[in-house]
DNA sequence: CGTCATCCTGAGCAAACGCTCACCCCCAGA
DNA sequence: TCTGGGGGTGAGCGTTTGCTCAGGATGACG
């Protein structure tokens, strides 16, 4: 973020205020206060950049309250954050993903620990945060990276923009997603710095983490944890999809057939204890996944699409 | 509220989403979801009026965040909200009214029960508040009424306006908010529904209250509380402000010698036992009763203007 | 001290938007 | 069946707004 100076803030919001609460025109505002009209209209769109002007779209209660109360009741979440359907995955991700911003924010307190998971869901938030919302947790890592994708789906990277957005602090896990063999895996577990961070990790008070359905261009394939081959395998096994690279069947139990014991990061027995586990998904077509997700009992709190929800609730 | 079907619910929220989230022009949602232009309008304006869309100031951290903790830790809060200055003095209620409704919002439980004070500035609450926030909580009167003022300062009728709001419900306190001696408070306070209705205030979650100034044009003055002879006296007795008629001095302690005793309503041991007290002061040249206020160890969570904190932490 | 690059600024224009108003449809009541 | 009222609908116009672009200030570097 650019530095910037305190009357420059001000002068944005006093500007914000009179054009969204008071309904004054551009040019008005620009005549009293001595700006140029051009101007005015840049300090709004600054303002909005930088979330002094914050536009939500909310979700009406006549749409979700139902379904929320339905899919907490029915799988014993503590809560449900269902958003509108949107026409393109990208507004669906966003959409989803400011949810989840906005529920991390109010959840959070000054010095609480957030483990965090990967994937384009998971990654999208720190994007829709808005900059002002200031809170000093420690943001880590729960799953090691991979090199074979870009920035923004690795849960190292996500950290460090979370702790950006929120001004707090991020923890890296220094191992790779996957190992090759079971015994590598517990040579890097056993390495003092990943047993650390995630011991750090399973201390946390709340968990960002996104449901992968468990298809060949799913984000562990591309994050190189698995083949496509070995997704199969697993899909035949009767996964549907994974959290942290552990996977599970339509029912919520372990499935794959210990393929995912490879994976250098948080288990689910280790979710489970983290009170506060916030799953995020935003694709249409993931609702099988999203229902074995929720019956492995680590989710306490589901974000998801209100399409998402009524397929998951008729599946059920 | 109107009633609306759910389809113009969806649909409202579908143009919502295009206009505001992917910022597609008004004409190209009406050629895209074949309908008119205006009426893509329409449904964009009703969408802000019912609350689909929402769009807020916030307070940029480089301007409150220091002052919000300074007055934390100077005055044992749990919090501070500021928010920002603004021009006129009922845009400056409404964005106070907001950050206190956004506030309870937040941290109302479903079943909480709320005990709710008086004034202008608490009436703005619900005038602010989404109408999409539902929380099934009840809201109890702190303090009588009085013919002598219009709706939207009476306790009752903020109360009413609330839970309409949120969904919940109300519960009036059938009592004048000033007795006129203190047998006559006594015998007030001594009837079964207004004794109950006031145990019930007592071991709410949450309060709101306003912040009153102790000056002849008061909201206690005028609801017949006090005449504005009676108002001198007590700020020559050293008052500067009050909250649920029940007023201090600078430093925090009672004062007003005794005329204060005969309103109906939570007293200052009452609200020190409820644990979030959610006071909200909006006008400028406020800064003294706020003071006060604080010192009083009645408040846990101070809603005002920056300007306000900043006078008032000089003040101290 | 000169020069260049960069950012900021405000004029002008085309597009987008809000608003008014006439129109139509639907329904209640005669 | 006719008629009158009310609410919703879409054309047209004036205003507002986003955008481009040239001019000028500022600061870094030679």
């Amino acid at each position: 973020m650019v530095p910037m100076s305190e009357a420059e803030v001000e002068l944005m919001t006093r500007v914000a205020s009179l054009y969204y609460m008071e309904d004054v025109t551009q040019a008005e505002i620009a005549s009293r206060l001595s700006l140029s009209r051009p101007k005015v209209g840049r300090l709004l769109q600054k303002a909005r950049n930088d979330g002094v002007v914050d536009i939500a779209i909310r979700t009406h209660p006549a749409l979700s309250a139902q379904l929320e109360a339905d899919l907490a009741a029915r799988f014993g979440l503590a809560g449900a954050v269902l958003v509108a359907d949107q026409y393109s995955q990208d507004a669906q991700r966003a959409m989803a993903a400011r949810a989840a911003g906005d529920l991390l924010a109010r959840s959070l307190r000054d010095g609480d620990v957030v483990a965090v998971g990967m994937g384009r869901n998971v990654g999208a938030v720190p994007d829709q945060l808005s900059r002002l919302t200031v809170r000093s947790c420690t943001f880590v890592a729960a799953m090691g990276g991979s090199p074979q994708v870009g920035t923004g789906i690795n849960p190292n990277d996500i950290c460090r923009r979370l702790a950006e957005r929120f001004g707090g602090k991020a923890e890296s896990l220094y191992a790779p997603a996957y190992a090759e063999s079971a015994a590598s895996r517990e040579a890097f577990m056993r390495h003092s710095d990943v047993r650390e961070t995630l011991a750090r990790a399973r201390m946390a008070q709340s968990a960002l983490v996104g449901i992968g359905d468990a298809r060949n261009d799913s984000a562990v394939v591309q994050m190189g944890c698995f083949s496509a081959a070995e997704m199969s395998t697993m899909r035949e096994a009767g996964a549907v999809g994974d959290i942290l690279g552990f996977f599970f069947d339509l029912e919520g139990r372990p499935a794959g057939g210990g393929i995912g014991d490879r994976v250098v990061g948080l288990g689910a027995d280790d979710l489970r204890a983290v009170p506060r586990v916030i799953a995020v998904s935003s694709e249409e077509g993931k609702a099988r996944s999203v229902l074995g997700a929720l019956r492995t009992g680590v989710v306490d709190v589901l974000v998801a699409s209100i399409g998402t929800a009524r397929q998951v609730l008729a599946a059920a």
